[in-house]
DNA sequence: TTGAAAGCGTTACCAA
DNA sequence: TTGGTAACGCTTTCAA
């Protein structure tokens, strides 16, 4: 910076505020400015500017997986809020273990993020302490936690299952099962399982017909074999909902490999809203809670928190899974 | 810092030796300083750590989006490969726009990252003197550059093409389409269609049967209505390539539901070996290019480049796109 | 609109 | 194994 200033015959201070763009420099010496920056190849650091400015411009954002198209979605939203913003995404993925997403959490406050956005409302309790004292709006989104650490945007999976099982007795089947990986992992997969199983008994349906297979995320692979275990143990079901669209695609195509047609034989439900369930033959019905707005409307409440004076106390934001019926089921 | 100091009764400097896993602490005060941090809530700043030593730690990566599973399979294979050293990811996706993969670049320059890597050959000038100038190793994945920036890990899109169209002919099909997006944008997909074309012609066979629909990365909707194309101004076509499997498994469907056979009436092949194309039904003829390996690649000559003291030079690593062969075709 | 001086929180370097 | 001192490259603050 110093050989630009010299290059440029002004002082340092001038060439930090020729870059940001609000300060007051003249549009004449800031061109002149810039020039000789790019001429010499000069960077502006913001390592250092973050320091002395304790400002970085990171949110740091921790999402499950980067496989997942939902999460993928969310992102973009993200991305696209704070586009306009001066912050940058520090992106990480816990691969659904909340062990993981705790050193993720250490890792990324070493950075000193202007905010932080998680995913789910689970933490080990040292994550939840790194979190509560980060001094920063923290961010839990995809759920509705019973204790939120700070802001909230979310729903319920609950809700979800519930929403499916509704349709289902609508439809007037009565022997339903629910295809999902071992709970243990996957807490918001559980919640569906949970709010499922609950409108069943609601409903006074027997609530037995449950499959659990393989490590959440579980895969079109995990799904198929998942419904395989189903028709062998439960043949006579006749409506399965399972906690994704991959699972659902895979437990789908099983179906049409047993000669069982879909949804005359065998209805099926998905989560999460994958184009794959509206391209599949039959298309397939699913539950869709906008991905993508979760993560805009996350992108947000960030910016809203970190701009206004007022800190004041925001409310969760609780958005309504919407049903999408379709071919299958 | 200094309050850990004061309160273990150490000096800041053997503060930060404990927080640095070689150096030279005795255990017994490292262990005592790091339950005095505990203990105040304190997390050591990477940004003054980074201006400091110099090390950021951050290893900046653009691909071209999140959303697509081949490059969220590059980016775990770059998460596994970076796991044990103290690098972290600076992610970014520049929605296959050479311009803003540009202004990413730029904004991640400032962070000083240790090595930047990009994907593909394609950049803008200005963006190309960024790389060139950064004083980094520097990555270009999936592609072959014909003028390398720095290191390559990659592999020819064209060879991809002509796999497939070798494989068309060896099936003994004559006339043979090629389906992608619209060529502006992709210039791996662009390649890939090269190559096709490049094939058909080496084979004596019509080159003719083109249809480009849609921004790239292209979707099912987007194959399904190429696939109509194709059959509206093509119906005797009896095999095509798909630029992606997500495009393949919508020309699928929309074959599927015109009552046509495949592969009897129309062979399919697609791109990128997805879970997808392998569940489908049929199972859909792709070429795998082990998207996740490239990644684990990338990794580790980051970590070689950065560790050993000779850059010697090094050769770029070309990968061999494999033939998938299923019942699609 | 511009400049000078004093940090920001850490580590490199040298010394003990 | 430990401590003191001087940066690291910027921005804040105050003054002109």
């Amino acid at each position: 910076m110093a050989d630009v200033a010299h290059a440029t015959g002004v002082s340092s201070m001038t060439v930090s505020r020729a870059f940001k763009d609000d300060a007051s420099v003249s549009k004449q010496t800031r061109d002149r400015i810039r020039e000789a920056a790019d001429a010499l190849g000069y960077v502006i650091d913001s390592t250092a500017s973050g320091l002395s400015s304790r400002k970085t411009g990171f949110v740091a954002v921790i999402i499950p997986s980067v496989s997942n198209a939902n999460f993928a979605d969310t992102l973009r939203g993200l991305t696209e809020g704070l586009r306009e913003t001066n912050l940058q995404i520090l992106l990480g993925y816990s691969d659904y273990d909340v062990k993981e997403e705790e050193r993720l959490v250490e890792l990324f406050l070493r950075r000193r993020p202007e905010a932080v956005i998680v995913t789910g409302g689970t933490h080990t309790d040292r994550c939840r302490r790194f979190l509560v004292n980060a001094g920063v709006p923290v961010v839990e989104m995809w759920d509705l936690p019973h204790e939120p650490i700070d802001q909230v945007i979310g729903f319920s999976n609950a809700q979800a299952g519930r929403l499916m099982v509704q349709h289902f007795v609508e439809r007037g089947y009565e022997r339903i099962g629910f295809i999902g990986g071992d709970t243990s992992r996957d807490a918001r997969g559980a919640d569906r399982r949970a709010g499922f199983l609950q409108a069943l008994c609601d409903s006074g349906l027997e609530a037995t017909r449950l499959v659990a297979f393989g490590t959440p995320p579980i895969t079109m692979r995990e799904g198929a074999r998942a419904m395989k275990q189903m028709l062998s143990q439960w043949p006579n079901t006749q409506a399965v909902m399972c906690v994704s669209d991959l699972s659902a695609f895979g437990a789908m195509t099983e179906c049409q490999r047993s000669g069982l047609r879909v949804p005359e034989d065998m209805a099926i439900g998905g989560f999460g809203s994958y184009d794959l369930s509206e391209h599949a033959i039959p298309a397939i019905t699913t539950i869709d809670v906008g991905a993508r707005n979760i993560g805009r409307q996350a992108a947000m409440r960030i910016v809203a928190l970190l701009s206004s004076t007022s800190q004041g106390n925001w409310e969760p934001m609780q958005i309504e899974p919407e049903l999408i019926v379709r071919h299958s089921s």
